[in-house]
DNA sequence: TGAGGAGCTTCA
DNA sequence: GAAGCTCCTCAA
């Protein structure tokens, strides 16, 4: 790309500077610590100079490289402020792209909020496929010079017999048909040969427009309704449309807590029809691994696969181009699409709506960590926007804000579900239980994932023609690999990572697999033996694999499912999007009876034929160690029960757990989301937690333990020479994985009373330049995983 | 004395 | 975030 090397220096084009100055937002980390954010250069004299929020090439650094950057600025001199104006250099060139200034001011707000330097969150609101724009090509598209079709043509000098000919079919022609490309225009009038045309726009007769396209090929939805077809609302989910229709053109934000199946996406789907009908556009936010065809389809073929762009991670990056084209151009008024959609850059943007909005991938885990939910909030606030929430497990986050006197969001509740279908009968079952039974029948030789009750059930439904959903949420075969001798207690763990190694079974492989790390990817043949003293190895913990083949011998041996008809589901066998919708696919269609995997199974999937939903192990979450672990319990077991019974035949859900008295569990059972959310924040305004705080969480790593440790603690030390008494500080402490990929890890966790607080805290460090999110420094506002 | 690498600084 | 510069170490 850079093109320094090929030629010597003196050939390259001299740019000329012009007098207009501009300050951009370079998409490298550079923060401004104090004074105005972004670099200073000048336009190039005699070239249009760049708009506000113009994505455009800069010269940085020594070598000159070029850079990409965004405008904030234009102005005069000014903008130079101490630096010398010889010093300031002009921009390479531009790119076409724009940032309109919703997004300018949204990016800024952003900045500021996550502490993250401005160009880099630039660049993350730009799809890469945008920034490269993958896919375009420029059109020549040929319209009639309306001046010329009125009998100015007779005094022409005459045209050859094609262009007449041409010319002829062309007025022809309705107005509104034009521009079109010019194989078209011969296509219709049925003249070959492209002279004709040039020939047209020669006599003054054709005018020709240069602009650019995105090509990509046409994206398969599927057709799940017919568009048509649209059922009749509930009275419940009536009263939930008017409520949030109402605020539709001014700013406020909805909360729908509507139980599983109770029907929200209709919900969505009539606020939006209202939406449009009001000329505004929209946005849908999914969790990612939800935005299936089937779920993009019912937006699709409600409004017209013209009028809604999906952005998902089964799209070519020409379709990711071309979709994004489509909302800019506002040929598509309503954007559906994960995280990264909230910043689509629609016109008249009157209503976004978040669906499932506890859901965790809604954060992003890299830099700028932004909380897609709060910034469509913010979004909203600066555009006048409507916002809808919309969960069965709404975050505690977000429940607190419509339970507050006076709530700050407006609480809808949609407590049936549609078609009189009842809640799934959920059964605890305690494993402690079924381990004594597995062992009274002599058969504890086997570590059984499935107790006997749960295989009971699984085979009843079977036997029953009904479909059957498996959750765990363990990858792999077993994630301890350890000495069978007591006294030894070896555990295989990797050299790099404060982590055990989890064995992953691959056939072909000797001793039949790797064993890998889930933290820095590395893996290794497992060893035979233990490497320690020489014992033989057991394996504990099983994962999806181990539960995969489990069932093909407890199932598979009575002739209730074969290969064919299962399938597993998690990130080492859903390599891309498209195997992910397929398997997806055959199990909506039938020809899968049961399909088990992570929580990757857990979410938005609607599908009537399943009656058994099984939890493998409900103690996975509970574990974690975050104060938000009884959440994540509730909001797991209610989201994949939420699975079961949702056609016309009731459901039944089994939870495997050792803790068969934990409330978390005993609410999930019962569907009392609002007692466990009361509880729950009761003991989070005791302990002073989020949302009664805010917290931010500032990891510090190093190669060095020593290193990493020291930087915590200056850090903390500084954190409380400013901070006021009502901030606590806890750390500089390991964080739960202490070490990944030989860097080690602390953590500090900030809570504040509130978000002004918190801010002022973190912004007077980071002006003093005594903190700044680096490589060796990640700073996470209102964290949600304490990694 | 020179090569190679880690850390630091600066980017207009 | 990334490139180039400085300084340090190590070996001949």
């Amino acid at each position: 790309m850079d093109s320094g090397s090929l030629f010597p220096a003196g050939e390259q084009r001299e740019l000329k500077r012009s007098g207009v100055y501009l300050r951009i937002a370079v998409e490298r980390g550079i923060d401004a610590l104090d004074g105005p954010q972004g670099l200073t250069y000048c336009a190039i004299a005699d070239e249009p100079v760049p708009a506000l929020g113009e994505r455009v090439m800069v010269p940085l650094g020594r070598g000159d490289r070029s850079a990409p950057g965004i405008v904030i600025e234009v102005g005069g001199s000014q903008l130079a402020g101490n630096i010398p104006v010889a010093r300031i250099k002009p921009i390479l060139s531009s790119t076409g792209t724009v940032l309109p200034p919703s997004l300018l001011e949204l990016g800024r707000w952003m900045s500021d909020y996550y502490m993250s330097p401005l160009g880099m969150v630039y660049a993350s609101i730009l799809p890469a496929a945008v920034k490269q724009r993958i896919g375009e090509r420029s059109v020549t598209l040929y319209a009639p010079n309306l001046a010329a079709t009125s009998g100015q043509a007779d005094t022409a000098p005459p045209l050859k017999p094609a262009a007449a000919k041409l010319w002829k079919s062309i007025i022809a022609m309705a107005s509104s048909e034009f521009p079109l490309p010019a194989r078209t225009l011969l296509e219709r009038s049925g003249v070959k040969g492209v002279k004709a045309v040039q020939q047209l726009v020669d006599a003054g007769l054709l005018i020709a427009a240069h602009s650019t396209d995105v090509h990509a090929r046409e994206i398969q939805s599927e057709t799940v309704f017919a568009s048509a077809e649209r059922p009749a609302l509930t009275p419940a989910q009536s009263i939930a449309v008017e409520a949030a229709s109402q605020s539709l053109g001014g700013f406020h934000v909805h909360l729908i807590r509507g139980v599983t199946g109770s029907g929200k996406t209709e919900v969505y789907l009539n606020i939006l029809e209202r939406g449009l009908r009001l000329g505004l556009s929209a946005i849908v936010l999914v969790p990612e691994i939800a935005l299936t065809p089937q779920t993009a389809g019912r937006f699709t073929s409600r409004f017209g696969a013209t009028d809604v762009a999906v952005l998902h991670s089964g799209l070519t990056s020409a379709q990711r181009n071309k979709e994004w084209a489509r909302a800019v151009s506002g040929r598509a008024r309503v954007v559906v699409g994960a995280r990264s959609a909230v910043f689509a850059p629609l016109e008249r943007l009157g209503l976004i709506i978040v669906d499932e909005e506890h859901d965790s991938s809604y954060k992003q885990d890299r830099l700028p960590r932004y909380q897609a939910r709060d910034v469509a909030i913010k979004r909203a606030h600066l555009e006048n926007a409507t916002v809808v929430l919309g969960s069965a497990t709404p975050s505690l986050e977000s429940w607190g804000n419509a339970t507050a006197t006076p709530p700050r969001y407006s609480l809808i509740t949609l407590s049936e579900r549609v078609g009189g279908a009842s809640m799934p009968q959920v059964h605890i079952v305690d494993m402690r239980e079924e381990r004594r039974i597995r062992a009274r029948n002599q058969d504890g030789s086997l570590q059984h994932l499935i107790g006997p009750t749960l295989e009971h059930a699984i085979a009843a439904a079977l036997k029953a023609q009904s479909q059957v959903l498996l959750l765990l949420n363990r990858r792999g075969f077993a994630s301890y690999v350890s000495c069978t001798s007591a006294a030894c207690g070896f555990v295989l763990a990797c050299d790099q990572c404060d982590a055990n190694l989890v064995l992953h079974r691959h056939e072909g492989l000797p001793a039949g697999g790797l064993v890998q790390c889930h933290h820095c990817e590395s893996q290794q043949l497992i060893p035979k033996l233990c490497p320690a003293c020489g014992k033989k190895l057991n394996l504990f913990a099983g994962g999806t694999q181990r539960l995969e083949d489990e069932i093909s011998r407890k199932f598979g041996a009575q002739g209730l499912i074969e290969g064919q008809t299962f399938a597993r589901i998690d990130s080492d066998t859903m390599q891309s999007a498209g195997t992910y919708f397929d398997t997806l696919g055959r199990f909506a269609k039938g020809e899968l009876r049961l399909l088990l995997g992570t929580q990757m199974i857990s979410k938005g999937l609607d599908f009537p034929g399943v009656r058994l939903v099984g939890v493998i192990d409900a103690d996975t979450s509970l574990s974690i160690p975050d104060f938000r672990a009884a959440e994540r319990t509730f909001q797991l077991i209610s989201q994949v029960s939420g699975r079961a019974g949702r056609g016309s035949l009731s459901g039944h859900v089994l939870v495997q757990t050792n803790n068969p008295t934990n409330s978390a569990i005993l609410l999930a059972q019962r569907h009392d989301f609002v007692t466990f959310a009361d509880r729950e924040l009761k003991i989070r305004q005791t302990a002073r937690l989020p949302p009664f705080s805010r917290m931010a969480r500032i990891v510090t790593r190093d190669l060095s333990e020593a290193k990493a440790l020291a930087a915590g603690e200056a850090l903390v030390a500084s954190l409380k020479s400013v901070a006021p008494a009502s901030v606590s500080l806890r750390g500089p402490l390991p964080c739960p994985v202490s070490r990944i990929a030989n860097y080690f890890r602390f953590g500090i966790d900030v809570v504040a009373p509130d978000a002004r607080v918190m801010h002022q805290l973190l912004h007077t460090l980071r002006t003093s330049s005594l903190l700044k999110s680096d490589a060796a420094t990640a700073i996470d506002i209102d964290p949600v995983a304490l990694m």
